[in-house]
DNA sequence: ATACTACGATGGACGAAGTCCAAGTCAATA
DNA sequence: TATTGACTTGGACTTCGTCCATCGTAGTAT
C-alpha cells in the first residue's frame, strides 16, 4: 500500500487526501469494486469527496497501470487492484462476483498466425463464466 | 437468413415487419453492430421503427441464442450474428473494430480444478487485443 | 373475407453510469 | 508563508438502456 503511494509520488502525483483515500479503498479489500462502491467506501472515510474525483482518480490509476479496468458485462466497470500479477477472471452469472484465476497454458500462443489478420497482438483477456457455490444453493 | 426467420417462426415468434427488419440488418453485414447502429439501419428500411423495439428484438434474439452480446469495452454492447459458430474476438485497440477468431486448444479445460472455486463453469470468452494493419499504418 | 384477441410496437419518461466544466481550494515549492 | 498551478467540487449534461400505458396488428377462427 505505502508502496503504491510511494510509486504515485515518484510519478509526480500530488498526494491529496482524496487520492489517498481512493488508493486505500482499492488496496483495502482485494475485491473488484465498481466506481460507486469505491465512492461509497471513500465517503465513509472522507465525507466531502465527490463522484468526479473518484472517477478521475480511478482513471489516472488505470493509465498508470496500477489498477485494471474490468468490463465483464454491460453494467458498471469494476476496478481490479491486482494489476501487477497477470491473471484472468471468473464471473458468477447470477450475482456478478469476480474471482481472479490463472489458467494453464499461453492463450496468446493459441491464436494461429492465420487467425491474426495482420494484427500486432498486445494481450488477451479471458472471462470464464459460471455459477458460484453460493448462487448454486450449495 | 430465411433460415433465421424460419427458426424464429418455429419458435412461435410473431413475424412482424419490425422483427424482420432487425433480423435482416443483423444478417446483412457480418459485422458487430451496436444497438444504435441497428436502429439506424433499421430506420432506413422502416422509418417508424422505435428504439424500444430494436432493444426488445435484440434481447429476444440473444435469449434465443441466435445472436451474441459482446461487451468489449465499457461502451455500448455490440451484437454478433455469428452465434452458431463458436468463436472469440480480436479487437483493435485503436479503432475498435472486431474480428472473429478461433484459437486452438480448449480454454475451458485450461482452468485447473484448484482455480475454479467451486463454480460450475458454463463458458469462457476470450478477447484478444492488438492493433490492426490499417491502424498500424501498414 | 372479416372479426377477434393476445402479442407486439410505440414513444416518452425514467434510470444508471459516466463525462464535462467553471469556480473554488490546497499541496508542494521557494 | 506566500504563491501557483494542479486538484476538487457539484451540478449539468451525455450515453446507453429500461419501463410502461396505450395503440396496432399477425395469426387464428369463423
Amino acid at each position: 500500500m505505502s508502496d503504491l503511494l510511494a510509486r504515485l509520488r515518484d510519478r509526480g502525483w500530488r498526494l491529496t487526501a482524496q487520492r489517498r483515500v481512493v488508493a486505500e479503498v482499492l488496496d483495502g479489500e482485494h475485491v473488484h469494486l465498481t466506481a460507486d462502491d469505491v465512492l461509497e467506501r471513500a465517503t465513509a472515510r472522507l465525507p466531502e469527496i465527490s463522484r468526479a474525483t473518484v472517477y478521475n482518480t480511478l482513471g489516472e490509476l488505470v493509465l498508470l497501470g496500477e489498477v485494471i479496468e474490468v468490463a465483464t458485462d454491460g453494467r458498471a466497470k469494476r476496478y481490479d487492484p491486482n494489476a501487477h500479477r497477470p491473471h484472468h477472471h471468473l464471473v458468477c452469472s447470477r450475482c456478478g462476483t469476480i474471482r481472479d484465476v490463472r489458467p494453464a497454458g499461453d492463450p496468446l500462443a493459441d491464436l494461429p498466425a492465420g487467425e491474426r489478420f495482420g494484427f500486432t497482438l498486445s494481450g488477451v483477456e479471458m472471462t470464464y463464466r459460471g455459477v458460484c457455490p453460493d448462487c448454486a444453493g450449495g
